[in-house]
DNA sequence: CTAAAACCTGACTAAATGGTCAACTGTTTT
DNA sequence: AAAACAGTTGACCATTTAGTCAGGTTTTAG
């Protein structure tokens, strides 16, 4: 509303002793998202208070308010940015690429950013979970060429008998379920490990495992 | 509305020309439970309202109160019949039985589950990514016992060189996260199918791809 | 230095919602 | 038949919570 003002303006220059309005300005809509991520994930979208958002982030309810006009506003912000997130997580893949190697790299990236960010991940699958309706439009759009256009990709790789996959949207599918899996059962997985938290070896584990099954699968070991 | 006719009243014994309280009381708790579960997964726990699962169930809130004492209650009974489903959907998994026969039955199985009644997994799924504060219990008796012990089957599997996986618990990780996959984000993967909702040709392409490229994983093929 | 702009926040309000209850109707038992 | 019991429901209440706002403080620009 009123806070779409001055953007970039200094980008370096910042003499002032005092916190400059725009570093308040980042810091605080920073510090929110990352407190309305958790509480998100932890509550859902209806039994997340703005209250507890504001507990979290540590700044009176009426604050987060200036920054975000509501509480649906902060929502679709939290949701930009994981989607921002999964941008930049795309593996360039070309009809002239190697399989294997794109495969494992994809499945190395998707599975770190799982291990690295659950949070996010979770929270993702709670809206596709409960029928995307913030979503629509990202799937729609962005997620649905993306899929298409890899998927024109693999059959071409299969044309060629690089691959054994003749369906690869399922591939796709699998890709994804397996390695998000880790983000968004985190706490049954760690149970069922005996654990409390994921440890730095759990991702290796993972990868160990799931890297050579999955170019198995598709036929390139 | 009021257009809950009487259905069968026949079961044994009812001479009574009107729906005896036994039957009553069966369809009631069938309907709100169903009308429940819906509601639950569309918008989560906190999301969900009394009022919004009795007009969904075609009943007035009071009446839903009447038959479970408050929200709570309601949704642990919703989380019970989960359970109940998938204790009944475990495969007999001895160090004798064939690896291939039964990994594939297994598969099938909980694919089968997963397009037959997709809301239960994803309520169950919503659950556990929101920390399964209503599943502790489940999770580290029921199902932390099956899965060590199924480990331990697939482990003797792999001494007798049956199978080419040394860690079982990833590999059940693996086929639950892929199977389910298909419940927990129907939305997106219709989405992308350009579809509206699953086919019935949609769970058999599932399982042509998956099955023979678990088994493949499997070092089975 | 000063005025404007941006930031901050305690106190308040309106709406939503889980849960109760008393009065009622229909069924079962003796 | 009639008492006892089970099911039904509109009206009501207490609590929670998103959102507002007026008046404050701090930063910035001229």
């Amino acid at each position: 509303m009123t806070q779409h003002n001055q953007k970039d303006e200094t980008l370096a220059a910042d003499t002032s002793s005092h916190r400059s309005q725009q570093e308040i300005r980042a810091h605080n809509q920073a510090l929110i998202l990352a407190a309305a991520e958790e509480e998100f994930v932890l509550q859902s979208y209806r039994g997340a208070t703005m209250q507890g958002i504001a507990d979290r982030a540590g700044l009176p309810k009426a604050n987060i308010h200036y920054y975000f006009k509501n509480k649906k506003n902060l929502y679709m912000a939290v949701l930009r940015s994981i989607i921002q997130e999964w941008n930049e997580g795309l593996v360039t893949m070309t009809v002239d690429s190697d399989p294997k190697t794109v495969i494992e790299k994809f499945v190395r990236t998707k599975l770190h950013q799982a291990f690295v960010n659950p949070s996010r991940h979770k929270l993702f699958a709670i809206e596709v979970i409960g029928g995307a309706p913030h979503l629509h439009e990202f799937m729609s759009t962005t997620m649905k060429e993306w899929v298409h256009d890899k998927a024109e990709v693999m059959k071409a790789w299969h044309k060629q008998g690089k691959i054994g996959i003749t369906d690869p949207l399922q591939l796709l599918i699998l890709i994804w379920a397996t390695t998000q899996r880790y983000a968004e059962f985190e706490i049954e997985i760690v149970g069922l490990m005996d654990k409390t938290a994921y440890g730095a070896e759990d991702e290796k584990r993972a990868a160990d495992f799931l890297v050579p099954f999955i170019l198995r699968g598709c036929g390139l070991q």
